[in-house]
RNA sequence: GCCGGAGUAGCUCAGUUGGUUAAGAGCACGCGUCUCAUAAGCGCGGGGUCGGCGGUUCGAGUCCGCCCUCCGGCACCA
């Protein structure tokens, strides 16, 4: 039997799923619903990532055990998932005793094939981003990303991957296997990185507990990341069940977000390569969502819970959105707007309303009971086999937003061809009655067709649409129901509305705050709400004397320039009270040198000096700095003499 | 500045390797029409120099070069 494999990305436990992450589970659900009812034996694989230090820093936060953490996490994954009707057929975590089993057996065969060698590393390691830092992008000896930890200078003993090895391997496999990685953008994107050169990487971390121990060095332990790309092949047996893994490696496809295309297209290769192991059939690297155009961003609040959306309007409304309105592959955005104008289109006003219409002429005229006539006119057929046609063609290169659109060219058709024949003119004339019989059927056999096209994406609405117009869902098979069937009779039920009409509400645009209101409360209408930051833990927070340290103090501009060749940075005199300092904020984006002489704004005065663009900076401009947004510097509306202690 | 991505109708976007689905779809708007249906359906229409300028070609949203604009990342957010 011809099967498939497909996995997802797993998910850091960090925080609960928003709607990015069930994009991509969605989509992976529509291929392996597809791939199901193209008769593959399909696999659909999805899991956790656990062992990363901000799990365990997060549990001991909480006052957990990081496994009851994670047990807790997983529920809450779970929950969505199934909430949101993901067929997977496993759930990994990679603190589970197989994926353990399947770490250990690529270790040990890198090892083997002396592809991982001892080394030290010596640098600064920054617990919080788990990565070791350039001293040149310290501030001030403190990570960049995290201002308010000092990187510890570690001399670890550490195991490295000779990734450098395979820079011609990677480079010959996909120049053999063209779609190896999708979409073309990725690929160009990474085959210029590989062809740039490869280096070796780092793939342990010594004295850590929370993590899978090195076979050959049990006082090490894997590195996140490597440990996560492992997943797929422990879930299907490696190191384990062997029959089961022969039976299901190689994975025929990986769906991940874009951002993670190098470790599974580049590493993870790479390692297969090493471990003499077969490498997976198609990397897909899908891309973001957005929401209003705005990057989805915890901090701005701009975060859509997916069960939220889902209760909104329907699980399947919302499976169609993400499908049908974006090009599978590119970035795609979300609006509360949006949504509902095409639950009204798509839903209420094509499908629904076709399967209302159609039904109810079923009833009306032969009493809910429709066979073929004798008079085929097979313009409906005709369009009904064309569709398949364009959306197996679609589908089998994972172009689901055209397979979506070609299902609803048959919807399209459907209701273009009532109104052709018009049913209740033919119902009439007792001289058409062949006629209007042939209609009705053709009518619904289409609907048929297009609930079967339309089942991975829909499922559960599919199922109720089969139901209506007298046809089984059980067991979908496309060869045998994926095709346009001009015999036997349908028993049609005519019941109520499938999608009722949703008359235009005025929602405002405002993202739900982050943790937002009960599901199936409408979006806030109030005026936009400031992003709220999320509370620090208590263990987190600073002492007064840690704070005292700082001292913060008034300055006058006097002027104010750009710095050559730079986007974002000014280069700013002060008056300090005692002296006039010269410094560098990176605020030009947001503030036109003018604007800024003669205000008063708050300084870090004791900031070690730094060098920005060859520029001295002695101190640092305090501004309100949004992720990704603009900043706004910390002023006053009758601004204290220069100098001036700020506490 | 470097590296990516993108510029197609008022809005959101499709447009497989350059040539009969090339100038498209949906929404919005205007007009018309049907009455089976969820005030849904169907038809017609307005409106675009396919960012600009060159080039290759018998033929260019499509390929090449330069330029403009926007977005993202990095250099530079001390």
């Amino acid at each position: 039997m011809k099967q498939f494999f497909l996995t997802t990305a797993i998910d850091y436990v960090n925080s609960r799923p928003h709607l990015g992450t069930a994009y991509e589970k969605i989509c992976a659900d529509v291929i392996a619903r597809y791939k199901r009812l193209c008769g593959f034996e399909t696999r659909f694989l999805m899991g956790n990532d656990e062992h990363s230090q901000n799990v365990f820093k997060k549990a001991v936060d909480e006052g957990l055990d990081p496994l009851a953490y994670c047990d807790q996490m997983e529920r809450e994954f779970r929950k969505t998932w199934a909430h949101l009707d993901v067929s997977f057929d496993d759930f990994i975590r990679t603190t589970e005793p197989r994926h353990k089993a399947g770490v250990t057996e690529i270790a040990t065969r890198l090892w083997d094939a002396g592809d991982i060698y001892e080394g030290v590393y010596e640098g600064w390691y920054c617990v919080s981003c788990e990565e070791f830092k350039q001293e040149k992008d310290l501030v001030n000896l403190n990570c960049p990303l995290h201002p308010t930890l000092k990187p510890e200078w570690i001399k670890e003993k550490n195991y490295f991957f000779r990734l450098s090895k395979y820079q011609q391997p990677l480079l010959d496999h996909f120049a053999a296997h063209p779609d190896f990685l999708q979409p073309d953008v990725r690929r160009n994107e990474i085959l210029r990185l590989i062809e740039g050169g490869l280096i070796d990487i780092s793939i342990s971390r010594a004295g850590q507990s929370w993590g899978i121990p090195l076979p050959f060095d049990p006082g090490s332990v894997v590195y996140v990341w490597f440990d996560a790309l492992i997943n797929y092949a422990s879930a299907v047996g490696l190191g384990g069940d062997q029959a089961m893994f022969e039976k299901w490696w190689p994975a025929d496809l990986h769906v991940i977000g874009k951002d993670i295309t190098r470790f599974h297209a580049v590493i993870w290769p790479a390692m297969l390569m090493a471990a003499r192991l077969p490498l997976p059939r198609h990397v897909f690297g899908h891309g973001f969502m957005t929401l209003n155009g705005q990057r989805m961003s915890k901090t701005l609040g701009t975060i859509v819970d997916p069960i939220e959306a889902a209760d909104r309007l329907g699980v399947d409304p919302l499976r169609l959105y993400l499908v049908k309105e974006v090009a599978f592959g590119g970035d795609g955005d979300f609006s509360w707007e949006r949504y509902e104008e095409r639950y009204n289109v798509d839903l209420a006003n094509n499908l629904g309303n076709l399967v209302s219409r159609v039904t109810a002429m079923a009833h009306r005229y032969r009493g809910g009971r429709v066979a073929p006539g004798a008079s085929s006119h097979d313009q409906l057929a005709r369009l009904g086999e064309r569709v398949v046609v364009d959306y197996r063609h679609a589908m089998d290169r994972f172009a689901l937003h055209e397979g979506a659109a070609a299902a609803y060219r048959l919807i399209d058709g459907t209701n273009e061809f009532i109104a052709a024949t018009a049913p209740w003119k033919l119902a009439k004339d007792p001289a058409s009655a062949d006629q209007l019989s042939q209609v009705l059927f053709d009518a619904v056999e289409a609907i048929r067709l297009a609930a079967v096209l339309l089942s991975p994406v829909m499922p559960a609405s599919s199922r109720e649409i089969l139901r209506r117009v007298g046809a089984s869902s059980a067991d979908l098979d496309f060869d045998r129901d994926g095709r346009w069937r001009n015999d036997g009779e349908r028993l049609v039920l005519q019941e109520g509305p499938l999608w009722p009409r949703k008359e235009t509400t005025t929602v405002t645009d405002n993202p739900l705050p982050p943790d937002g209101p009960a599901p199936g409360a409408l979006p806030p209408v109030s005026a936009p709400v400031a992003p709220t930051a999320p509370a620090t833990p208590a263990s987190d927070r600073i002492s007064i004397e840690d704070f005292m340290k700082v001292e913060l103090r008034t300055a006058k501009v006097l002027t104010a320039e750009r710095v050559e060749k730079s986007k974002k940075l000014l280069k700013l005199s002060v008056d300090v009270g005692t002296e006039v300092r010269t410094l560098v904020a990176g605020i030009a984006e947001a503030y036109e040198p003018d604007a800024l002489i003669g205000k008063t704004v708050v300084i870090v005065f004791n900031l070690k000096p730094a060098k920005l663009m060859g520029i001295e900076s002695n101190g640092m401009v305090l501004a309100a700095s949004p992720d990704g947004g603009t900043p706004t510097v910390v002023s006053f509306e009758a601004p204290p003499p220069p100098g001036t202690r700020v506490r």
